[in-house]
DNA sequence: TATTGTTATACTCTATAACTATA
DNA sequence: TATAGTTATAGAGTATAACAATA
C-alpha cells in the first residue's frame, strides 16, 4: 500500500482516538505536509524529484551566480545539505559551479541549459500539483491557509 | 548555527529571489512544518522524541490494546515504520507489546506504568508548543488555519 | 493463500565535526 | 583566525521486499 493510499484510509478510519493529536496545530500542519510531499512524486513523475531538490532548482534558477552558502540561507539548509543538492542536481546535468575570480573559496551555481528546461518542466507540475493539493478550497479559502501559513512561520519562534 | 537560528536568518533574507516558491501553498506548509518540527524538541526538552514518536505514543496511550497494524492505519504508517517506533518506547520502558489469544500474530500495545507518566509529561510539553508556535495568530485566526488545514488534509487527493 | 509483525536494505533529509583551501 | 565548501558519520523517517509465524 502507498503512502497516498495510506493517507486517505487513514482519513476514514473510525473508532479510534488521537487524544490530543486532533486539537494541535502542529499537527494538522504535518498532517498537511504528508499530503503534499506524498503527491509531489506523481505530480513531477520523478520520484527521486523531492520537493526539496525542486526548491534548490528553482532558487538557483531565479539568482545565477549565487554562493552556496547564498543558497543555504535563502532555504534555511546547512552547507553540507546544500552540498547534497547540488550534487544531485549537478550530476543530473542541470547545474554547473563555477569558480568566481573574487574569491576561490566559493563557486557561484548556475543553471546548465539542460537544467534551464528541466526547472520549466518541473515549474509547470509543481504549478497543477499545488492546485490539485487545494482542490478542496475555494480560492479565498485558499489565499487565506497561504496568509495564515507565511504569518505563522514570518513570527514563530 | 542551529535548525532554528538558520530559519530565523532566512526569514530575513533579501535580494533573494525563490522564483515561484512564495506563491505555492505546498511550500507555506513545508516551512511552516519546519518551524514546528524544529522547535519540538526544545519544547519536550528531549531531542529523541520526535514528534511522531510523541504522536505514536498519544494514539497507544488513547487506545489500550490496539494492534500494531491499526496504530499503523492510525497514524497512515507502514508496518515497518510503527515496528520501529514501538521499539523506541518499549526499549525506554514506556510501552508494552502483549499477545492476544484471539490472535497470536498480532499484540495489543499498551502503555507500562512509566509510559503514562511520560505520556502524561509530554501531553503538556507540547500543548505549550502548540501555543507557542501560534504565538503571532490571534485566536480566531489559530482557529481558523486549523480549519483549513483540516479541509485540505481530508480533501486532497 | 492471506495477514501480522520483523528484519534487511536503501534513500532522503538533516545534523555535527573535522578537513582542505583560501581569505 | 575565519570562511566556503567537502567529506565522514550518524540518526530520523520512510519505503519496499522478503521472511516467519499464524490464520
Amino acid at each position: 500500500m502507498s503512502a497516498v493510499a495510506r493517507r486517505q484510509a487513514c482519513n476514514d478510519t473510525i473508532g479510534v482516538d488521537k487524544g490530543q493529536l486532533d486539537r494541535l496545530l502542529g499537527y494538522a500542519i504535518a498532517r498537511a505536509n504528508f499530503v503534499g510531499d506524498a503527491t509531489f512524486h506523481a505530480a513531477v513523475r520523478d520520484r527521486s524529484v523531492t520537493p526539496l531538490r525542486y526548491a534548490m532548482l528553482e532558487v538557483v534558477g531565479s539568482n545565477p551566480g549565487l554562493l552556496q552558502v547564498q543558497l543555504g540561507e535563502t532555504l534555511a539548509l546547512s552547507r553540507p545539505t546544500v552540498t547534497m543538492l547540488l550534487d544531485y542536481w549537478q550530476s543530473h546535468g542541470c547545474i554547473e559551479r563555477r569558480s568566481t575570480p573574487i574569491d576561490r573559496r566559493s563557486f557561484g551555481i548556475f543553471l546548465t541549459a539542460i537544467g534551464s528546461a528541466r526547472l520549466a518542466d518541473l515549474r509547470a507540475c509543481a504549478c497543477v500539483h499545488d492546485r490539485e493539493l487545494s482542490l478542496g478550497l475555494t480560492a479565498s479559502e485558499r489565499a487565506e491557509l497561504k496568509r495564515l501559513l507565511d504569518k505563522l512561520a514570518g513570527t514563530a519562534n
